[in-house]
DNA sequence: TTGTAGGCGTTATCAC
DNA sequence: GTGATAACGCCTACAA
């Protein structure tokens, strides 16, 4: 332990590729391709540069290796917004992953504001990330500028939906198959009037795909689908509490809800107690996400489709990572499949609809 | 919008200063300074070399920038967990006061290990961040890590908890307060027999302050204190229910209970509720944090001291950048004071105790 | 397999 | 006030 640790600024300078190589009686650029591990090499000698670098307490110079090779190891990660119930375990796996790596991760947040989302991106641009990862954005002023971004040698890699298939790679959720084992479910357990509480926007992303998952399984259960089921609704749990009591107010007839994330799954269990009826001995509920917060803060436990957010940021993190390795631009796309975590939230119906 | 966006990188790279002189015929140190606004020059060329640089799209290159200057305009900040229920709030204030002021945010993860903390911090350093902004933390050779910080330029703040008083700056909450305002609520609502749920460790810090706090106002109410009452408790709803029934189980009389934070309220109101008790018909209870999240998801509504997070974090950015611009390393402690939130979970005692 | 040389884009230090 | 010039530490050709 006579390393020197800390370093490489202020006075005290850390020592240099230049000091190695004199120290070792090389010339800079050897020493420089042991440390990347790049070019042919004796073994001896590179094995000789790494221990003396070590022991002199080498640190590499980020930004004199970026300035020269215009890479930044830095990786630019767009959500919406870093409160999310959600988000940390993405950017865990996310960070995780980078670090191994030698990746440094720059987050911007979007706000769900179409001019703060171009800042953004314009913004990791400014910084010269090699890559960038975007969580659920969406407009298409955004989408045009990320598919841009490969003229500039950034790669994009859409996190969570497929923002743009095959034309940018992506990690995302089978959502149709979370639609559809969802409302699977919830047929073995007897239900046939299930609503389907989706995105508030037209053509929201998660809420289609799963739509037609849940479609799917009226078909193969051979219920017809009641397209007043389909009800737009936020994210969070005032909306779903709302969205339900109206529904009851409206006079709308069913024995299950499946909604678009745990939110307002919990939302909705809140109206339904405050129209009087009881979860699940009257009504099931299926929410989305299987979060680990929802679940312990939350009376009763939720049936939930779950995705494992932390797996995702980390295949994520490796996809964009490969991209910039490999300098590919073809667009490549993982797709993972959610589960049925089984809670309290759903019982075979017994009430008469 | 004739501007070039999009580029610094890649094969159509953009202008440099070199450039902007050129077109000006001025020399690049003059156009170095407009751009920085240092120096004495006259307004009209500033003016000019201002117009041309946006005009012609021209962006810094940070890596030469810092390469140069011995400046990053990186930031680091390291936390426990980035998925902890509260810390996007203060990440975000972080961010967005960072964003505000040209600087990146570095977020490294400690993960409540000693070893990962050490590397964190290294790494840090080794990215050359000019601050470093830590939220609890605290092992001392992380703490020596830290202190050593200022012998190589980087000014290190301490969040949420003041670390090293007089010796480190620090952004954090007046704890003793919090403390005394949650036993006071309790005290004016008539109850006598307060548990006091703190931390799990020894001499933990919240738990500490909070306590003299919570005696303070026993002392002002002439109400001596039960040391029984003091009872160790983890941060999460597990934790606060099972240590909960022990309680009970172990014969404690009290009517009301003061957590270390929401989650652990959530989860002693659990462990009331297990009991056949009821909150705060029979148990009063006040937690500590005012989250959003917490207050959304679970029922009833918590009486919280309640803390900013997001002010927390913008504090803590502006302290940090105020070090680092006048280069000063004398310490400097901001302190906020939090607020009582009341909510549904505390009555007034009708109970016999 | 290893060395030499030049420059990446910026800022600091002098001059003028 | 403004300009010339020399680094900053590293990587990439290309030469040996």
């Amino acid at each position: 332990m006579t390393q020197k640790f800390i370093s490489p600024r202020g006075s005290g300078r850390g020592p240099t590729l230049k000091d190695i190589a004199k120290t070792l009686g090389v010339s800079r650029a050897t020493v420089s391709r042991a440390l990347r591990g790049v070019g042919r090499m004796s073994p001896a000698l590179r094995e000789r540069i790494l221990r003396t670098s070590s022991e002199m307490g080498y640190k590499v110079n980020y930004a004199a290796r970026a300035l020269r090779s215009r890479r930044s190891n830095l990786l630019g990660v767009l959500v919406q917004e870093h409160s999310h119930y959600q988000i940390g375990d993405l950017l865990e796996g996310i960070q995780d992953e980078a670090q191994k790596n030698d990746y440094s991760v720059l987050i911007g947040t979007i706000r769900h504001d179409e001019d703060m989302e171009i800042r953004q991106i314009q913004s990791m641009i400014d910084k010269h990330v090699d890559g960038l990862l975007v969580s659920p954005t969406g407009t298409p002023r955004g989408l045009q500028l990320l598919m841009d971004l490969q003229r500039d040698n950034i790669h994009c890699v859409s996190v969570l939906e497929d923002l743009a298939p095959g034309r940018m790679s992506s990690v995302s959720v089978d959502e149709l198959l979370g639609g559809f084992i969802a409302t699977q479910h919830l047929f073995e357990l007897n239900h046939r009037h299930i609503l389907f509480f989706g995105g508030y926007l037209e053509d929201e992303y998660f809420d289609s795909r799963r739509y037609v998952g849940y479609c799917r399984a009226h078909d193969i259960y051979g219920v017809a689908v009641n397209p007043d089921y389909r009800i737009k609704c936020g994210y969070t749990v005032e909306e779903g509490r709302r969205v339900l009591l109206d529904c009851i107010a409206r006079g709308l007839e069913f024995s299950a809800v499946f909604t678009i994330c745990d939110m307002t799954a919990a939302g909705a269990i809140k109206g339904l107690r405050d129209a009087g009826l009881r979860v699940p001995e009257h009504v099931s509920v299926v929410g989305f996400d299987g979060s680990n917060l929802v679940s312990s803060l939350f009376d009763p436990e939720l049936t939930s489709v779950s995705q494992t957010l932390r797996i995702i940021g980390q295949e994520a993190f490796r996809l964009v990572h490969r991209k910039i390795e490999s300098k590919s631009y073809d667009p490549e796309s993982i797709v993972l499949s959610p589960q049925l975590h089984i809670g309290k939230t759903t019982a075979l119906r017994k009430s008469p609809l």
